[in-house]
DNA sequence: CTGAAAGCGCTTACAG
DNA sequence: CTGAAAGCGCTTACAG
């Protein structure tokens, strides 16, 4: 049981009765062949069910029409994602991406590595790459910028970036939050994220500023946490909250899933939400809606987030300049 | 600004004083190289930063080493992932395919149907195929399999089913749910989801059987929904709820997320849950267990999928046989 | 508008 | 163990 022999352009033009360049021309929709031409070699090459051999194609191209997408999979643990939204950012890449009919390259995690993605570039797998989460990455990132491969990253802008970011407005975003929180006379805040990470920095400095404004004293702790897993962010809000001297009136967590573990916590520990406690999340997973109770979010368009990161990436590989952008954040109202 | 010359294998022959099919050979790690050679070759390589074109490589070669995952966008809606699930099976994928050092090529909305998918494979683009989710894409399924192309799919077996399938002993996992809504002394049950997707009509089979066991009087009735949605869900649970002649005492969801939405729906008319009903959903998301209360479930592990669906695939690839095969399914006992 | 020729960057017999 | 030659399946000047 052996493949047939795949059928090649050449079989098409002997069978069409016209030379193999004519072929390619029709095929590539050239105005350089006759339209009665064209539409015979297309229908016989449509009888015999051919389909150019692509990888000869990105050989004779210097384009691959290729690009690679890398995920932070440091957000996975074995058997476990524990972030859900850069999925919701995948989505929204893929459907820009396929829009332009790009063909997307997805990084596993054993192949995620700075030389195994520069090998990509050079032995022109793809012409860009899309880095889905900055998280920890930084190092890769760096290096990358330094290579001459295009890029781009979700995430947050710093000081000595040397690449072009798309992210939400998180500055924005932490703002929305101390507001919300600050109009719900909450006066004891408590920040829950790594604000190492560039991303959550900026959402803890607007929860910061816009606290800043108000009159009244108000305080702002900060829990770091080191995980994105819900198991992870649950503990921390226990042995806070076990140790803590004064409850905080209210929460902002840098993500759904930890003020979905906040939430859990608090209420386990005898404390209403909202009644004792207003908390803010961050991201607008689908399940922060019907969680309950329903949770009071900030939202980020990812379908908007993809268009942006893909349109960035292309001026780049078309060595074209562009800069930073921002995706808008929105205070989704709900219950917390 | 122009892209400096690529370097290519002549380059690398010429700069390691050997021919191009040493520096080749040296680069596949072909026995027929001495090791000094092959030492040299590779200094030489690393020092000029060079890869191996692959797209050449592939022209070459009959295999490509990429794998085509084409996801059921049809649970998506724009703006909105209905069912996160999916995204656990990719993770899985991903993962196994990597292990194999298998390039991954992600199909995007737009690229989704029949003729582009055979155009990937009629055009060398990728080996085979793992479609994530069977949903309402038998169609496309039955015209895959008269294709030559090798696939496998994350679903059911039906009788007519000419292709393989990997999935969850749907079956099984019915029976599971059964069995704990009847020791929870249930013997009112209402089944939620789709019975026209295989996956879902065996959870149900096996939800009967499990109840015909029961030498009690117990009474399931079926709500069908057409989509994967949660809104969708808590449509379907208001309007169940504001008509149903005598309320279910125990229900099992095809998911999570339709568990939530029925939880949320009982909570709102007053039922609690577990006091009044008990809920069984599907997959064990990660939201599934910081829900509250947190949702009994059964759970399938994808990362076993994963593998099974690319070590099946890998087999068809090879022109082997193999057939349809099962991951268990394993009832995770929470609050629900 | 069409075709003959060259070449993209590899690998694989083949010969030594 | 190594190299000269051919060829994978295309596209792109070039010539007409």
């Amino acid at each position: 049981m052996t493949d047939k022999e795949p059928i090649t352009m050449d079989d098409i033009a002997r069978l069409a009765r016209v030379s193999k360049p004519t072929v390619s021309r029709a095929l590539s929709g050239s105005p350089l062949v006759r339209p009665e031409t064209r539409e015979h070699v297309l229908a016989v090459a449509r009888q015999y069910g051919y389909a150019v051999n692509r990888n000869a194609q990105k050989l004779r191209h210097k384009r691959t029409n290729t690009i690679c997408v890398s995920i932070d999979y440091g957000s996975f643990r074995k058997n476990h994602i524990t972030d859900p939204f850069i999925f919701d950012l995948l989505a929204g890449v893929s459907e820009a991406l396929g829009e332009l009919d790009q063909d997307i390259l997805l990084c596993s995690p054993k192949h995620n590595g700075f030389d195994f993605l520069q090998q990509v570039y050079l032995s022109r797998g793809a012409d860009g790459f899309i880095f889905l989460g900055q998280g920890h990455r930084e190092n890769l990132l760096q290096q990358f910028s330094s290579s001459t491969a295009p890029f781009i990253v979700w995430g947050a802008k710093k000081k000595n970036n040397r690449y072009c970011v798309v992210g939400s407005d998180n500055y924005r975003g932490g703002m929305l939050a101390g507001n919300y929180l600050l109009g719900k006379n909450r006066r004891q805040i408590l920040f829950v994220g790594d604000i190492s990470h560039p991303e959550i920095g900026f959402r803890r400095r607007g929860l910061e500023d816009s606290v800043a404004r108000c009159p009244e004293p108000v305080t702002v702790d900060v829990l770091v946490l080191n995980s994105f897993s819900f198991e992870s962010a649950l503990a921390s809000a226990n042995h806070y909250l076990s140790r803590a001297t004064g409850t905080p009136d209210g929460v902002f967590a840098y993500s759904d899933t930890a003020a979905m573990a906040f939430i859990y916590a608090f209420q386990k520990a005898g404390f209403a939400v909202p009644g004792d406690v207003s908390v803010v999340g961050y991201n607008d997973l689908s399940s922060a809606a019907f969680f309950h109770p329903a949770i009071t979010t900030i939202r980020q368009d990812t379908y908007l987030a993809g268009e942006l990161l893909v349109k960035k990436l292309m001026r780049l590989v078309d060595q074209k300049k562009t800069v930073s952008g921002f995706i808008p954040t929105e205070l989704i109202v709900r219950e917390t």
